[in-house]
DNA sequence: CTGGATCCGATTTGATACTG
DNA sequence: CAGTATCAAATCGGATCCAG
């Protein structure tokens, strides 16, 4: 697998494609909240434990560039903005979903409970 | 799902306590190399593009410390070490995969080649 | 050959203030 | 309510040097 250049980046691998796209902190748990539902800004901010208002912001418009939710405005005041997913959102769920499988599976490996 | 420490440090979720153990840039194409074989570490410097020593070193330090990878050192001048991987590295592999073929589906539907 | 340690620039993120 | 801008702190990663 030779490397190849997506949005003036250098990726060396299909994982690591995948990951700048889904992965980081914060994307898949909005993902995994807009799986069934259309929420707005405030609800996402709220439901999200520690996401900051930086952090929310930034990557609600990076999922949003990349096809991944869709963003609509209601032109009223005060303003209403309202997140919902898109087919290509849809199509990472399984994934999110393996992932987080296998990290509880980890997590009991390694004695975590969630109880500190 | 609450929040849980490991390491002193807090995870948020199942998804983040397993890219935190098998994510960033370098871990997944080091395991997927180890899957069918033990490499020197020469071997893995030569393998993997634009690894760096340091990136190496530290992500083959946090594998082993953590039970995804083994490290045998040979008693002999010059040195010689060899990685191998565990029943718990092994159990990451599947996971691997999926995110390789997501990231596959991901590269296709966005036009990227191979070719730059 | 393998690997630890250090320096330093680049990137990421949090906190805060401001806006329509 | 939702969003932007700015600054500072923290983290990350590359380059380099030294060592057994």
């Amino acid at each position: 697998m030779p490397d190849f250049l997506f949005d003036k980046k250098l990726y060396y691998n299909p994982v690591e494609f995948a990951m700048d796209r889904i992965g980081g902190t914060w994307k898949m748990p909005i993902l995994w909240r807009l799986k069934d539902r259309v929420m707005r800004y405030g609800e996402l901010k709220k439901d999200i434990p520690h996401i900051t208002h930086k952090m929310l912001t930034s990557q609600l418009r990076e999922l949003e560039a990349e096809g991944f939710i869709d963003r609509k405005v209601y032109p009223v005041v005060p303003p209403k903005v309202e997140y919902s997913i898109t087919e290509r959102g849809l199509s990472a769920i399984p994934i999110i979903e393996t992932i987080r499988n296998y990290g509880l599976q980890l997590m009991e490996e390694f004695n975590v409970n969630e109880n500190h």
